[in-house]
DNA sequence: CCTTGACTTGAAGTTGACTTCAACTTTTAT
DNA sequence: ATAAAAGTTGAAGTCAACTTCAAGTCAAGG
């Protein structure tokens, strides 16, 4: 496939596949003159990186969890630490919901009174304080 | 409470609470002097804005679903549309960590055969699909 | 009284993830 | 053969969400 089959197939525009290539995160399989040529294969690679991207990592560390050939990293413990994280997010983002569906429900004028929205922002907050870490520590994946 | 006791309460700095009343997302009750004044409220608004932060939001849509004041915006069908795409998020995070666990479980040298990743990409691939909606959506809420 | 330290401002700088641009080379269609 | 369409490059621009900076204000303590 050329770069215009690419982006039509996946969505992702050429400009973000040739920035892709140059970060590493896919590869094309060689040149027909001038130009890219991909592989199949290239396809799953790129739902993958956009289903990283939904779940908040950034391009190098899903390029540090999966091969440029598009299989997972070698280092377990790796894939392991992303995936505590990311069950960590659900709990919030789980919060989240249930916070704004009884938020649009109830029709109570203050909401600072309500048990369930007292709920959600504790969840905010022990959240708050994650996320400073978050950064920091997604930056030194090791020890 | 003054702004230094505000940032040593949340852990937010400074210059990110200024830029936040900036934004329009919180509000200082008036200056003692030059300075800035804040009510208790502000703690929850902003442990609010972590959260939405943590799901995914922008500072501008989390302005429109919350008053300054941190009531929630009257807009109930925003805040379930909201409460929609957080769920649908959710979901594929669920596939993204289960198959990253099986990743470092399975010793398979090729994981495109084996099933349970399988799934994982086709999840990933309904993503992909997704996001390039969802930035259009947001900017356009209504209808 | 005067220094110190916390606060103020607007402006400029930073980072990640792209997009756009200018200038150029190839293909492809007529 | 030639012109339009599609590809290439490196460099520069954009955007959100902050952070940092320079320059200044002000209250409190010694």
């Amino acid at each position: 496939m050329d770069i215009a089959e690419v982006a039509k197939r996946t969505g992702v525009p050429a400009s973000t596949l040739r920035y892709y290539e140059k970060k590493g995160l896919i590869a094309s399989t060689g040149r027909q003159g001038i130009r890219r040529r991909f592989a199949d294969g290239v396809l799953d690679q790129l739902a993958l990186i956009s289903l990283g991207q939904a779940a908040g990592l950034s391009l190098d560390e899903i390029r540090a969890m999966f091969t440029p050939g598009g299989e997972p990293n070698i280092d377990r413990q790796l894939l392991l630490n992303k995936a505590d994280e990311i069950d960590a997010l659900i709990k919030r983002l789980k919060a989240m919901s249930h916070g704004l569906r009884h938020a649009a429900a109830c029709p109570a004028p203050s909401h600072a009174e309500c048990p369930t929205f007292k709920k959600l922002l504790k969840a905010a907050a022990s959240g708050a304080i994650e996320r400073r870490w978050k950064s920091a520590e997604l930056k030194r994946p090791g020890k």
